[in-house]
DNA sequence: CGGGCTCATTAACATGGGTTAAGAGGGCTC
DNA sequence: GAGCCCTCTTAACCCATGTTAATGAGCCCG
């Protein structure tokens, strides 16, 4: 039972620590919840009252344009936050998908009942801040990549920020994360090794 | 002297209630400072310390690649916070320019100074988590748009979202931020004109 | 082992947007 | 009013990337 716990916390505790009983009431919140390949903790089109977090396994963020085309924003991995936060926010519709790319795991919190907690544990408030802020860095940081760097370029960059990741998924969803078509990408990648 | 502070206290009380003291010491950390146009908030190099609230004028964010070229990520009216926020979380050297486009106000708080006041008072802390949460699904829309939008679409969201804006500043700072040349906002204009 | 799958590759062609260059219009200053 | 600078436009050409289509490799399953 939630056997993913002490791994929340151990990574709770390296950005902000927080009093045991906010610990315990964290883990009377979760529930743990286990996902098949190409299971879904969020769909576009459904209200969302969740937030998640890895504590196995992988899943990713993706867009489906009106066209039907998918665009994958995001990787998780073990350890992250995962949670259509947009939709939790501002209390709208959720576009982003959640899926699970390989058989994977969650600890699952009711996102008002975790909100409310800040009233009464800053210290986890403030933990969230700062989760969000570092995001907020990481968007930033390939927005200005997307604009500004080639495809080839981006694609290195991946590779670097997701060592072994590439070998554990189709290429079409790398793809789809650098904002090209697998068709380019197996372009880029004869070009990187004819020379 | 501290003109501007009134319009920060109503639009902090619009996002988050704060208790008067906390008011008073923010008001007391704040410094006022005036720029003129093209005068800097915060450069790229330099290191950085200030967190800063936009009560007259406009700002653009803008990051200069190393061949030259900029790219505008965002625009800044009055009511906007405005910080080098990645810079300050990770206590690197500064990437983006925070440039005032037209003459502009500013209330400066010391970034240091201000987190401290967290400690004290949680209700500036979940002011400031708000804020960046909004601030995160703004990006997420615009990563979206770059990826999955055409330059014209982006341009027609940019003309909705920043109404009257376009008359204040050259096109070619719009261009920019759209991720295009300023030719081919050109010629998407008269695109868009002669049909 | 043969027939469908899914995924990656490759080629031919199409297109959005970049680059270079030239010119036009507006607003300065002297 | 002449010259100058800054901004926008237009045109010609080019390249990165998308689209469509065909082919092949690997794999599963009966």
């Amino acid at each position: 039972m939630k056997a993913g716990f002490p791994f929340l916390k151990e990574v709770f505790n390296s950005i902000n620590t927080l009093p045991e009983v906010c610990s315990v009431e964290l883990r009377n919140l979760a529930i743990e919840h286990e996902y098949a390949k190409f299971d879904y903790f969020a769909e576009a089109g459904e209200q969302v009252y969740s937030i998640g977090f890895v504590t196995e396994g992988l899943f990713r963020a993706f867009y489906r344009s009106s066209g039907g085309d998918e665009y994958n924003k995001t990787f998780f991995m073990p350890g992250s936050f995962i949670a259509p936060l947009t939709a939790l926010v501002r209390g709208k519709q959720n576009q982003i998908n959640l899926q699970a790319l390989i058989p994977s795991r969650l600890l699952i919190f009711p996102y008002d009942q975790f909100t409310r907690l800040y009233d009464r544990y800053p210290e986890l408030e403030r933990l969230v801040r700062i989760v969000i802020q570092q995001e907020w860095a990481k968007k930033e940081e390939r927005e200005i990549a997307l604009v500004t760097q080639t495809a080839r370029s981006r694609y290195e960059t991946f590779l670097a920020d997701h060592p072994g990741l590439e070998e554990e998924i189709p290429q079409y969803h790398i793809a789809s994360y650098l904002g090209v078509t697998p068709i380019h990408l197996s372009r880029i990648r004869a070009e990187m090794a004819g020379r």
